[in-house]
DNA sequence: CGGTAAGCGAGACGGTACGTCGCGTCTTAAG
DNA sequence: CTTAAGACGCGACGTACCGTCTCGCTTACCG
């Protein structure tokens, strides 16, 4: 057995008290904003003591992560048939995550605490964006078997170019058409399909 | 001229104090990071008042802004005669900029400002960027003169997405290969060169 | 000139805020106690940050001292014409101070402090009893002069007894006497007139 | 017997676990001193549940009085053959007690404790001061009997008048004598022999 | 040349949140 | 039914900065 089956001695930690938290956390988050999130105003709106929290974290971003991902959902493998109706189901889900103000402030909060802290871009990568890749490879090889795209494509390097354009596009708004479009637009020039 | 040519009564605002500002503004962004850097730290290293601080900019951003911007160079148009030369030179100029301590802090401080405050995003793209994406086109350009990729290809939408990859790369670090070679590769796709 | 009189730069500190947290702690003192006394409820009370009281004072003796100190009138020196005038005057004067709820506390807190604080007893020492010994031995002198006590007696071991058995009988109570009685016949004692 | 002479059911408390606390707080009282006590260091030093602790006692100054109790001696009653013989044996006696660390810390304790919360004043008066009183008077009581005193000299005043100048010379360091020199002159002032 | 107006450094101000510590209570499994 | 262990909600600690506000000075121009 890997993990000891002995439970540790004295009172175990509350789940009640750990979801009040991550709940708390969530609502604050889209709130007030990462900049503005304290961890005071979690234990107070939680109704937790704060030591309930610094038990458990030891720095925001860790309990900002745990509790991002305790709301992450399974990743879907959209398989519509046909290579563009994959892609365009992937947008779509991908925009609605991202296009309110719920999900900017989320995105805006994992891509600050990323690229300040390169432990946190690495859990998050490690948790949330390679299962997307190992998934949206599938798509890729399905559209392969269909002869849609070529072989020779390595679909980690189009996953991405395609989160990368997503993030910038996001983030710096470049152009006037819609997002979505503009990452479609992105996307047809990456995959040089052989029909054209 | 709009702008009334007479001087402001009472005395000049201080170059040097200015100057201090920026500079330890720099300084202590690239020592401590973006979130451990206070104005009161600034004031005290640059050897100035808060208030004069207060007096040129309302919030950190600005001044920070500010800061970076002061030290930017022009833009460099490379013109090696041969597209890829003209990219390898772009990219090794990038990698310059930001693969070292202060690059970094200096990619991580714009992209978390960036993605919690949108004011802050177009400043950011108006100022750099967009004319980084101009130059870019100049190189596209002569690139289709000389037949080394397709007239049709959006260079608008190629520095987009050149530029979405390195910041993706720079904050997830996806791949084993250098930073330069992944970004290589992923241009080398979108470009689609005829030649090959 | 002993003091420099050159004033600090910046701005000087506010006397009403020092005001404000002397009589906060002053109240709060004698509402709550010395044990319960905390400095967050005194700058509260007071309408003044803890930072304000920090600056000020490094431990909560110290304020406490100060704002003691900050009620003490001047010492008075009875003159009865009589020595057991004088003495009475000097115990209904103490009875006043200590026998009631303010004042008991505050005894509590002196002792309680300097037991545990040798730099506070010494404090309190230098700042209140000694100015009242010697009162004390004007009052005593004037009785040998009037051949109401012996000559040779010393006055400050006489004031140190009587200090002593107040304090003691107010904290143990160890008769059925009134306080004052008590301490009266304990001073008869110690100065056995020559009129027995 | 008016109290039942079956046994509580269930386990019944451990001798050993309380024994470790009261000397855990011994220690920890000389080591920290009064104020910086508590419960938490007690329990972990014995090695032992803060809750054993809780069902013991109600408050730290209960458990800090049975501590003290603890060490305790008997009353010793000296018996020189003479006055000044025997009050010297007890300022020794005293003196040993109180002119060390672990002393000095608890009579500060004692004070600390007795002036601000009156019940413990009350059960160190019965517990600890009234039996040295009792054994006084029989010195004194035997003093009068060898004419070494006057026959109306009332012990108990006397006693407490000791008493307040011991405490009184602890705490405030009035003198530069010897605490033990200033207790004997003050004890001879008192009691006026009538020999001189 | 003397006034007036703003900027300057210094630093105190009322606040907010930090992360830590201890409180006294509670909930476990073990004895 | 007690024990050791340890989590709980709570509240105060002392610190660090926030952005604002005096201070006494300096630097400019303007009448």
């Amino acid at each position: 057995m890997t993990d000891n089956n002995k439970k540790p001695p004295g009172r175990p930690r509350s789940v009640k008290s750990h979801q009040a938290m991550l709940r708390a956390t969530l609502e604050l988050l889209a709130e007030v904003g990462f900049d503005a999130l304290s961890i005071e105003a979690i234990a107070a709106r939680a109704g937790v003591g704060k030591s309930t929290i610094y038990r458990r974290y030891t720095c925001k971003e860790d309990l900002i992560a745990d509790a991002i991902e305790n709301i992450r959902e399974d990743v879907a493998i959209p398989d519509t048939g046909n290579l563009w109706g994959d892609i365009d189901a992937l947008i779509q889900s991908a925009a609605q995550i991202t296009l309110n103000p719920l999900g900017r402030q989320t995105v805006a909060t994992i891509v600050s605490s990323a690229s300040s802290h390169p432990e946190f871009a690495q859990i998050y990568w490690k948790k949330y964006l390679q299962p997307r890749r190992q998934a949206f490879s599938v798509v890729l090889e399905r559209a392969k078997a269909r002869n849609e795209i070529q072989a020779d494509l390595d679909p980690c390097l189009i996953f991405d170019i395609m989160s990368g354009i997503m993030l910038y596009s996001l983030i710096f708004q470049p152009t006037t058409e819609s997002w979505e479009a503009y990452v479609r637009r992105a996307l047809a020039l990456v995959l040089k399909e052989t029909s054209i």
